[in-house]
DNA sequence: TTATGTATGATTGTCAACAATCCTACTGTT
DNA sequence: AACAGTAGGATTGTTGACAATCATACATAA
């Protein structure tokens, strides 16, 4: 049997963990764009010093999810209309590049595998389960990316896309129809 | 006049300082891929604390530039064929898609500075100026970014290049006729 | 009233020290 | 000789404290 190299597993540090648990909250609009992250405050409230919570704010500044003025305070970026046009435009241009790939390298099980996440996610679209959507929606795409082979431009979609789920959390007016959205997937996938 | 929000000026903090320094050092190989980076040992050397060596190393992280592994340290990132591949597939992607929107929004005056730059580029390269020709070269395609008014595209562009960089300065022999390279960037002009 | 100066608390920037973990080399046992 | 066990130093993980800076409110003068 063939083991992975412990060295690749995910023993996580402080600063990940806490990247990982501020992202989501960002990532699902419960930190609203705009409010400033007060460094002294957020560390007590997680339980960790200042300096494990500034890394990982490094990490998120890197991401584009939060704006650092040295000295003023880091804020979780508020976006413009053009900086969420630039997104969904790069997206486009990125998500089309790995349909394309997926296309080449996908088998017959690949799509067996994104029809049934297309089938999970019509279900949880009846029963208006907005978070079940979002997530099976991310994993349709993630599929998608896995399949293309292209771990570079799987990072980069990634970073982008997740972005693009903050900004739907906070207008979630776009989502009003979820049935709407699945079909669309559906269609997706019969194109491949 | 108009004024800038001086909240747009960079006024620098250590670990961005620290980041940009590091990110030279190894975008020019003079930290080798596969090098340990001991934190006492650099912190030290550019007599800064630790706390602000590991934020900039977290940026540098994000970036891809370095790769930690928790507990164990952290190394330059050492490049596979794939991973370089990778690099070039997609940079190529967006280097397209940049020049499809320059045309677009370009004038004259912008071209005009283009050429300039193309110029200078085949000055350099005729007094075999590596150093420079690089330089210039970064310019042009920054420009033709700029052009492009697509600031996502752009940093995008920008974190993939200093990848390619990082690898060319490791693998020089692939620059060895240099004028050829400029001569690129002449097509590319005239095509835009 | 408006503008300028000043003091105070709040927040960020930076650091040095301690704790936990890892790696290496040595020891002893079979 | 080959292996497991075990110190010891080296390195990373994490923290709390101090210094520097910023923002706000108040006081003062024109």
């Amino acid at each position: 049997m063939e083991l992975k190299k412990l060295s690749e597993l995910d023993r996580s540090n402080l600063a990940d963990e806490i990247a990982i648990y501020l992202r989501d909250l960002i990532i699902t609009g419960q930190i609203a764009p705009g409010t400033r992250i007060i460094e002294a405050e957020v560390s007590s409230q997680l339980g960790v010093s200042r300096g494990s919570l500034r890394e990982s704010m490094r990490i998120l500044e890197t991401e584009g999810l939060l704006e650092s003025f040295p000295g003023r305070g880091s804020f979780v970026v508020q976006a413009s209309l053009r900086d969420i046009q630039e997104l969904y435009s790069l997206r486009c241009i990125l998500e089309g590049e790995a349909m394309r790939l997926a296309i080449d390298n996908g088998t017959k099980n690949d799509f067996d595998r994104l029809q049934k996440t297309v089938d999970s996610m019509l279900e949880a679209a009846k029963e208006q389960s907005q978070r079940e959507v979002s997530e099976l929606d991310y994993q349709f795409h993630y599929q998608i990316w896995e399949i293309a082979d292209h771990i570079l431009l799987r990072n980069v979609l990634k970073s982008i896309t997740i972005q693009v789920r903050m900004y739907l959390a906070v207008q979630t007016q776009l989502y009003e129809d979820l049935a709407e959205g699945v079909f669309d997937h559906q269609l997706i996938l019969e194109a491949l």
